[in-house]
DNA sequence: CCCCAGGTTAACG
DNA sequence: CGTTAACATGGG
């Protein structure tokens, strides 16, 4: 079985490719698997987990295909379809980053060789915040043991063709977890905490992306999502990034985007913030591209 | 053994 | 205020 669910269509600057060799970037990924053409994933419909695959056929043409669970009702196919929307950015004319920074010694050249490579973003805010606490301090392959343990501890899956694919899993089912057992998984007793503080804030409807989008500016954002022990600066600036949909979201802090700084500049030490925050001057407003870029020229 | 990884906090001075 | 240790684990 492999029905046709929907198809988008992708805007100017788009390069399905690109997105793909992005997400291709570890094998440790246990949400999605990607191939040459395209990527699966198990993704929650009406409530039941759907294996969805994304391919391009033709140039300007995204489709979603049905590749195992019950054929969706109409609202929940267009509450995928705003999902996918949002995890490739389809929405966003990247046309005025381009003009911005496609001249620009260090930007210029990644943005002819990523030509089209959108931020590739987690769309659900609980996800987002899980990976990014994950993420604080450890080394990214550790990160992904962690986030693959809690997947596969904790979340819906299902076996296909010989792979298992896996929902991560909701707030109320980390929440049934003690603290003690996700220590157990190797998280840090602060991951732990920050992850059960974060699970019962969405569980009881205290914290949603709904809510954090409808403020006033991104600041007003982070200021919320900093004023929750565990998260700070670069976490929350992270989420603005890949699940708030901010453009502007900058984690100057950010080891990794020090790193690729310090390695295509050839400099003998990292950047300092000062220095980066002056070198983002010219690209206000797209930090967060500028930002993915170079972490995509690292890894 | 030390330092570094896609940080944050609490406890210093 | 600014600085520092602790956190869990793995790799160089």
């Amino acid at each position: 079985m492999s029905d046709l669910l929907f198809e988008l269509p992708l805007p100017e600057l788009f390069n399905w490719e690109a997105c793909l060799d992005y997400m291709a970037r570890s094998p440790l990924e246990c949400l999605y698997r990607t191939d040459e053409e395209g990527v699966t994933r198990l993704l929650r419909g009406d409530g039941k987990p759907l294996l969805i695959r994304l391919v391009s056929p033709e140039p300007g043409l995204l489709s979603a295909l049905l590749l195992d669970g019950e054929p969706p009702a109409e609202d929940a196919v267009a509450g995928l379809a705003r999902y996918i929307a949002d995890w490739f950015d389809l929405d966003r004319d990247l046309r005025p980053f381009y003009e911005l920074a496609g001249s620009d010694h260090l930007l210029g050249p990644l943005l002819e060789r990523y030509r089209g490579l959108r931020i590739v973003g987690i769309p659900d805010l609980f996800e987002a915040l899980c990976w990014a606490i994950l993420g604080q301090q450890v080394n990214l392959a550790f990160a992904y043991r962690l986030k693959a343990r809690i997947a596969e501890h904790y979340g819906e899956s299902l076996l296909w063709a010989g792979h298992r694919y896996h929902l991560f899993p909701e707030p109320e089912a980390l929440l049934a977890a003690s603290e003690e057992e996700l220590c157990a998984l190797q998280l840090s007793r602060g991951k732990a905490r920050t992850i059960r503080t974060v699970a019962a804030l969405i569980a009881g409807g205290e914290l949603s992306r709904e809510e954090l989008l409808a403020l006033p500016h991104p600041e007003a954002a982070e200021a919320r999502l900093t004023s929750i022990r565990g998260i700070g600066p670069w976490t929350a600036r992270y989420v603005g990034m890949r699940c708030l949909r901010d453009a502007g979201a900058f984690p100057v802090t950010d080891v990794g985007l020090h790193n690729a700084v310090r390695s295509l500049l050839d400099m003998d030490r990292k950047p300092t913030v000062p220095e980066l925050t002056e070198m983002f001057r010219n690209w206000r407003g797209w930090e967060a591209y500028a930002t993915f870029y170079l972490w995509r020229a690292l890894y």
